[in-house]
DNA sequence: TTGTACGCGTTATCAG
DNA sequence: CTGATAACGCGTACAA
């Protein structure tokens, strides 16, 4: 652990100068000898550049963050794991924040990007503040957001169709002939919350099916929330028959409670998870559930971000991932590798607007 | 976007030098008008120190590098859950690295260690060559190891017991009046699944029941594998009765085949899988597993290497996690929480020698 | 208390 | 082709 060798130690083994020696390192033209020579020090001394030094020098530290919502959440993590190679195959290396979704964090995260440590930053905030877009405009680094940002924001953006998800799902559960379909929702006060309990009414209104309040549960996109809402919901409408869920840890939480109560699912009550995470492949019965595309998404951001890292100052892009219904044992009664609904491909368009 | 101030810009608003920014910055004693003008200056200017230079300086970059070797399994994710809170309370940014096992992307990461882009290291290596072991001998900073090492290795360390844990599993199947113990392992040539193997060996020994190496298949660490990895097994040995596997992802491919083949679990094949993911929870049937301490073991580690980073030059520290069985539907039978064998506690010893 | 000047390790410019 | 030398932004002895 003794103190590394630095160019100018190689200069001195060498015989050269310190300018020599960088160029060696760089591959700028040198003589054959000079060249031997500097290789040969540089060898010996067992050195290694500082990556420190010369980000101070080249104002690029080839470093990019992701700010995600939850390390414990599945969706976000099938994002790190796409974004993860694209980064490194383009010669970044990943840092990793959690916000745990707390709004003061990921402030603290877009304020940070000022200490240059990082060249980019991909962050997926459940929450969209004033503050939020306020620090996104003053950003001193290139940004992309996960998740839906307010028309005209300037910023490249991702975001999920979970709109259209939530009513792919509620059709299929019409077909199957369910008329009492309650949803366990998340916070109403986030961006998916919001947008997921809006589309459930609108499908519900759209089938001429009547909403009922007692239907509808709120709690956190926690397995353990999930179980609570059930419990609150069976208590109100013993009959219902069949589950929406803003998620998969609460559709698992769900599944708990509902086996507990001696339900059988689908045969009593039908449940839909969303996000289509690993857990929904693995659950008991398996669970039919929405696929927001995290993994698609999360490389799209990435792609985004590198884009702008390299090029130039084009116009904020949206990529928007259409949305997949997975059918599995939790709704179609047989368990299997499930049927997917629901459209390919993927839209891009550019934004215009101020 | 715009290039952001540094402190000679406040110094020059403030008309000042940048000593004095600097010390103001810093709550060094100043006069209290100075200290004014600064830090209005500072906040006029929207001031965000530059981490890089500040690096430069210090010689501490207040990161820290996690290389897990699979960013898709829950095991080392459940590690990053631990790891990511206690870095994050001490000031550390997590970098993080998916080196996939390969040993030439391990040599990576500990040589890039020379760039001085982290203060130190943690890493889960599933191989640890020659070329390990001496880049840890020299590496330019702390580094902690989370599997295990030689004896002597002289590196702080944070180890399973799955020698105990599979012996915890073979018991527990015995116990249950299986006799056809399969095994369903890793690569021999990794250091979990070199010691899984020998472990199943000798635990069978102790209970005398003779070893059939048709009763063992190998493969990767991977859902897909186990999968492949039974049908073998089952054509070799049809009438087996349990099934011990090193990991959980093996597990689940397990179920995913047995399944298809028709066969009943636990009733006609008992299965154990082990690190006690998530995935044993959810799956279906749910699926007792050894937890070998994962998020105790990313915790245990972080701390060992904080502890380094702040304290001295202790000598190398060998933590070990006790394994825990957690008894659930695969071969208990019956859904539920689960129960828990095994011995709470965790051993924590010094390591003298050279 | 404050300012000047130097060093952290690199890269890049500009004479020679 | 090579060698001085000036940045990059910050912290800090040292002198005033």
């Amino acid at each position: 652990m003794a103190d590394g060798p630095t160019i100018t130690t190689i200069a001195e083994r060498a015989g050269v100068s310190i300018a020599s020696v960088s160029r060696v390192l760089n591959g700028l033209p040198t003589r054959q000898e000079t060249e031997r020579k500097v290789m040969a020090a540089a060898d010996e001394l067992g050195y290694v550049r500082n990556a420190v030094a010369r980000s101070l020098k080249s104002r690029r530290t080839h470093q990019v963050a992701f700010a995600m919502a939850d390390v414990g959440n599945p969706a976000y993590l099938a994002m790190l794991r796409e974004i993860q190679p694209v980064l490194k195959a383009a010669g970044y290396r990943l840092v990793l924040h959690s916000t745990d979704a707390v709004v003061a964090d990921e402030i603290d995260v877009l304020h940070s990007l000022g200490e240059r440590y990082v060249d980019g930053l991909i962050m997926s905030p459940l929450r969209v503040t004033e503050q939020h877009l306020e620090m996104l405009a003053a950003a001193r680094a290139p940004v992309v957001i996960i998740g839906s940002v307010p028309e005209g924001t300037r910023v490249d953006n991702v975001r999920a169709d979970s709109r259209t998800g939530v009513r792919l799902a509620i059709d299929h559960l019409y077909a199957l002939g369910r008329r009492r379909i309650g949803m366990l929702n998340g916070p109403l006060d986030t961006v998916p919350g919001a947008a997921r309990g809006a589309a459930y009414r609108e499908a519900l209104a759209d089938l001429g099916l009547h909403y009922d309040e007692d239907l509808v549960r709120i709690g956190d996109f926690y397995r353990a929330e999930g179980g609570r809402a059930v419990a609150e919901l069976l208590d109100r409408v013993p009959d219902v028959d069949a589950l929406m869920c803003a998620n998969d840890l609460i559709a698992l939480g769900a599944l708990d409670v509902l086996r507990a109560a001696g339900k059988r699912v689908p045969a009593d009550v039908a449940v839909v998870g969303m996000d289509d995470t690993d857990l929904a492949a693995a659950s008991w019965p398996a669970l039919t559930s929405v696929s927001l595309g995290s993994a698609e998404r999360g490389k799209a951001a990435a792609e985004l971000l590198l884009d702008r890292l390299q090029g130039g100052d084009r116009e904020p892009r949206v990529v928007t991932v259409p949305p997949r219904l997975v059918v599995r044992a939790s709704t179609a009664g047989t368990a299997g590798a499930g049927t997917v609904h629901g459209d390919a491909g993927r839209t891009k368009r550019k934004e215009g607007g101020a």
